[in-house]
DNA sequence: GGTATGATTGACT
DNA sequence: GTCAATCATACCA
């Protein structure tokens, strides 16, 4: 398998969301041996207005509230999917978004499912990522430490980019985007940081 | 039973 | 910049 770390552990999953959102910066994703880099993520957590979780355990959220080191599958829009990390650090239900890599491995079937061949936009965005790794609602559920899942920390710590999340309307200022630093792979820039005055 | 909404994307002015 | 697609989910009657 392509790809250069250390496989995580279900223990790895075991922190906050925000910790975790900017620990898998730098991380490689793959399923079924077609992903790449992680380049954007965003955390999201019981205790915060935007999360799925927020206001208790739904029928779609049931997984957010299960054992981390899985995988939270969910539709939206009615249109696309989006993979969430079911991360713990306390007893609330919490996940991270991966909404963006850079393309690695497997390039032809992302062509092909995505009909686009310009690799910056091939996985920029929680649901072309998605598109392009086939990622469905039938990974709900499933733990990220098995096939056909395979996940790898970095072996170098990169530089991180912090800001706001993107498409939400509550919690919108909550700083709990994370994103590597010049990569040229994000679903958006990133705001550039206003100085005081 | 009905209805409003959305952690998005692509097409279009 | 604006807007529609498209439907599962959540919530209310």
């Amino acid at each position: 398998m392509k790809g250069s770390g250390t496989a995580l552990s279900s223990a790895d999953f075991m922190m906050s969301a925000p910790r975790l959102a900017r620990r898998l910066i730098g991380a490689t994703l793959f399923v079924r041996g077609v992903g790449g880099v992680i380049v954007e993520t965003e955390a999201y957590d019981q205790t915060d207005e935007a999360s799925h979780a927020f206001g208790g355990m739904t029928a779609r959220s049931a997984v957010l509230f299960g054992p981390a080191g899985h995988a939270y599958v969910y539709r939206s829009y009615g249109i696309h999917w989006c993979l969430n990390f079911v991360c713990r650090e306390t007893g609330h239900a919490a996940g991270v978004l991966i909404r963006a890599l850079e393309p690695t491995a497997g390039l032809a079937r992302m062509i092909a499912r995505r009909h686009l061949t310009d690799p910056r936009r091939l996985c920029a965005g929680p649901g072309r990522l998605c598109e392009a790794l086939a990622v469905t609602g039938a990974m709900n559920g499933k733990p990220l430490d098995e096939r056909p899942f395979r996940i790898l920390l970095p072996n170098v710590k990169p530089l991180v980019a912090v800001g706001p999340r993107i498409g939400i309307s509550k919690a919108a200022s909550t700083p709990w985007r994370f994103g590597l630093k010049g990569s040229r792979y994000l679903s958006r820039p990133f705001p550039v940081p206003s100085v005081a005055r």
